[in-house]
DNA sequence: AACCCGGGGAC
DNA sequence: GTCCCAGGGTT
């Protein structure tokens, strides 16, 4: 008689089956990665495609391949290599996370899911990918996707709930394996999640459509419709990114202020886009009244 | 719980 | 134009 435990098995061995023949070749996936070259790939693609993140991430490990090599660097570097990525504040989360690792972990990762979670810039889901990824280990790895073909294909909703449930958490414990293939089982739900079940799905290639409780329902409409925010466009947040991308290009030499405030329309929302960024340290005001990346010694919050 | 935080590619 | 993306931190 056909039970919950063996639609898990059928489930875990089809999308095993298909990650084995469909998996993107992704630079971090080569042997031989390092738990840190793991680390650095997962706060690169918090919220930034890993087909933007691919490059830069082989830069950024060629110049900086440990953590001990990072935390020597300096912030305006950090940034200034971090590019276009997005959310820069990750690239400073990123250096002081390795400044951490030095400090207080000999240099190296740590294989404890509480100490990654104590790290700057690393949540739940990091964390739990670095155990799983980096270590092997049997970790709760609940990213975008796997959220996604979880509600899909167990609960039969187009759509996860907006936050992560304790409910959410003990339904997907439930099916994750209990066995050694956990690590590759969350992969190949990430990956099924990427190029398959993807917000509007393809369930013609789908390894299993068959048996996905969303699919046999008829694929039933969300019930509610995420509210999204305004536009990008003339946000702080493009504000506080022209000024970023002013003082990248500059090389980490000062700009005049008379430059930045050129390159918006909006004086009043400049400034406050400004003032944020030299909040977060992102920016440096010198005393003539220039602005650039930070280089001063050190940043400790 | 609500809000803030970039940038680009696909459509 | 809209939607989406291997989320995290702050209040």
């Amino acid at each position: 008689m056909p039970t919950a435990a063996n639609h898990t098995e059928r489930f875990a061995a089809k999308v095993l089956d298909w990650y084995a023949s469909n998996a993107r070749n992704l630079p971090w996936r080569a042997a031989g990665t390092s738990p840190w070259g793991v680390l650095v790939s997962e706060v690169m693609a918090q919220q930034t495609p890993v087909t933007r993140v691919a490059p830069q991430w082989v830069a950024w490990m060629n110049r900086w391949p440990t953590p001990a090599a990072l935390a020597s660097a300096s912030a305006a570097d950090v940034i200034a290599q971090w590019d276009r990525l997005g959310y820069p504040r990750r690239a400073l989360r990123l250096h002081e996370c390795a400044q951490v690792l030095c400090q207080r972990f000999h240099g190296e990762v740590p294989r404890d899911l509480t100490a990654l979670r104590s790290l700057p810039g690393i949540g739940d889901y990091t964390a739990a990918a670095v155990m799983a990824f980096a270590f092997g280990e049997r970790a709760l790895v609940l990213d975008i996707n796997v959220r996604r073909v979880h509600a899909r294909v167990f609960v039969g909703i187009a759509n996860h709930p907006p936050h992560i449930t304790t409910g959410e958490r003990s339904a997907f414990d439930a099916v994750l394996p209990k066995d050694e293939r956990a690590p590759q089982w969350s992969q190949a739900v990430m990956e099924l999640g990427a190029l398959v079940c993807r917000p509007v799905p393809a369930c013609e290639k789908c390894p299993v459509a068959k048996s996905c409780a969303w699919h046999l329902a008829g694929q039933p409409a969300a019930q509610t419709r995420a509210r999204r925010p305004q536009s990008y466009v003339g946000t702080d947040r493009q504000a506080r990114g022209r000024v970023m991308a002013l003082l990248r290009d500059a090389g980490g030499n000062a700009v005049d202020i008379a430059t930045i405030e050129g390159a918006w329309h909006d004086r009043e929302q400049l400034q406050r886009a400004l003032q944020s960024l030299l909040a977060d340290g992102l920016a440096e005001m010198r005393r003539d009244g220039q602005v650039s990346l930070p280089v001063s010694a050190s940043i400790t919050r």
